[in-house]
DNA sequence: ATTCCACAGGAAGCGACGGCCC
DNA sequence: GGGCCGTCGCTTCCTGTGGAAT
């Protein structure tokens, strides 16, 4: 019976005429041939960048702006177009500095560049130097120019410090037959400002700065991509994902999520067009698994501590004190049957649930009785039961 | 003008763990 | 097997903060 129910659904689904035509093309993993509104940015990154083909010496270059407003995709598409034409004289190496823990420090960053390079290089148990050994010794016997593309270098300043930067933009004093250029990525538009005088003179000796776009040109972006079939989507659909992205500091790969999601909606409830309303329920939808899927993700003492933020709201505390969040935290602790931990590790983890979006704290000064945090869950009420549910599940 | 409170937040260090090399 | 190394999650210690109370 129940295998007879799985068949159907399957054959319902396979049946069912889909509204895309190309759903790929709307994903964060496409990178286009072309970038509508980014001819000026392109052009700069790629004179910036020809010498390496002609095997002279290239400055090295730092790109910023903006989340989605098509930086990794800009050099994504110029590091593919260098390769095609410099053969085997350039390599392009382009490696997120946060994703998945596999390049956030020094250590896995050379790791990472030497694997890439053709060399395996163990997780942890080597010395630093010695990894360094083995990276200078496949850059010189590569003999090449090596383009380093940094994605997310800011998180390398967080965690190695401005004197790996430093070398890294110098290592080309050190090389003899090889080049490296670095090419810096960052959404923080102030990164270079924390840098040391001597690594942004060296890191930023070329800057590129990509805008946000505004709806019109997010409109452009979405009607270019093609992912429907024809006639599907309807009037004004891709005006209000445009709309809504512009909104949010004008994040390309916000709308096309948006749109995306519209369309599975309008797939699924068997409709034959995608509408305003089912951009309504994708952002609804998209915000809600956003949320979701940091509380499910969090490790046991950061669930506890949402779970006391909870409790409080619930309470009827409306702004919710440090001190409150933390004898909250060792009941529920005890409720848990958990060991608490201190005071400083639980507000080290208030601020990295800021930092995931789940909730807002502001700092306030309350004269001769002291100085503490007011925090909000960043939850609205019909989400909240949902999240208690996926919260009791893990706990 | 000074005191005081309740933290904020940086820095250093600890211990466990997994991995490498000799 | 032991010494060395990097990483992680945490604790401990410390100084700084700023406005109400005195």
């Amino acid at each position: 019976m129940r295998q007879l129910l799985i068949s159907e659904i399957l054959e319902e689904c396979l049946s069912k005429a889909s509204l895309f035509h190309d759903k790929e093309a709307l994903s964060s993993r496409f990178y286009p041939n072309e970038l509508p509104h980014r001819e000026e940015q392109l052009s700069a990154i790629i004179r910036s960048l020809t010498p390496a083909i002609k095997g002279e010496g290239t400055n090295n270059l730092f790109i910023y702006g903006q989340p989605g407003t098509g930086k990794t995709a800009a050099m994504t598409l110029v590091g593919s177009k260098i390769m095609e034409r410099a053969g085997d004289n350039v390599v392009v190496i382009s490696i997120n500095c946060r994703m998945g823990k596999v390049a956030d420090t020094e250590y896995r960053l050379l790791a990472e560049i030497s694997r890439q390079l053709g060399r395996e290089v163990p997780a942890t148990g080597l010395p630093t130097q010695e990894v360094y050994s083995i990276f200078f010794r496949l850059l010189e016997e590569k003999s090449k120019t090596l383009i380093l593309i940094l994605d997310e270098i800011d998180v390398l300043l967080d965690k190695c410090g401005d004197g790996f930067l430093y070398n890294l933009t110098r290592i080309n004093e050190t090389l003899s037959d090889s080049r490296v250029c670095i090419v810096g990525i960052s959404n923080n538009l102030l990164f270079s400002d924390y840098l040391d005088p001597r690594t942004k003179s060296s890191l930023c000796e070329e800057k590129v700065l990509f805008q946000p776009y505004d709806a019109a040109q997010l409109r452009d972006i979405l009607s270019e991509r093609a992912a429907f079939c024809e006639g599907v989507i309807g009037q004004g659909v891709i005006e209000k994902c445009a709309a809504l992205a512009a909104q949010e500091h004008g994040d390309a790969r916000r709308a096309m999520n948006l749109l995306r999601a519209a369309g599975e909606i309008a797939e699924n409830a068997g409709h034959q067009a995608v509408m305003e309303i089912h951009v309504d329920a994708a952002k609804r939808k998209l915000d809600f698994d956003c949320l979701s899927n940091a509380v499910k993700t969090q490790p046991k003492h950061g669930k506890a501590v949402i779970m006391s933020l909870i409790s409080l709201k619930e309470k009827g505390v409306d702004k919710i004190q440090t001190g409150d969040l933390y004898s909250t935290y060792q009941r529920v602790c005890k409720q848990l049957s958990l060991e608490h931990l201190t005071p400083r590790r639980v507000y080290g983890i208030t601020g990295e649930l800021e930092m995931q979006g789940l909730m807002t704290t502001k700092v306030v000064n309350k004269g001769r009785y002291g100085r503490t945090r007011h925090i909000e869950l960043s939850v609205n009420d019909e989400t909240l039961g949902t999240i208690k549910g996926a919260l009791s599940e893990y706990c």
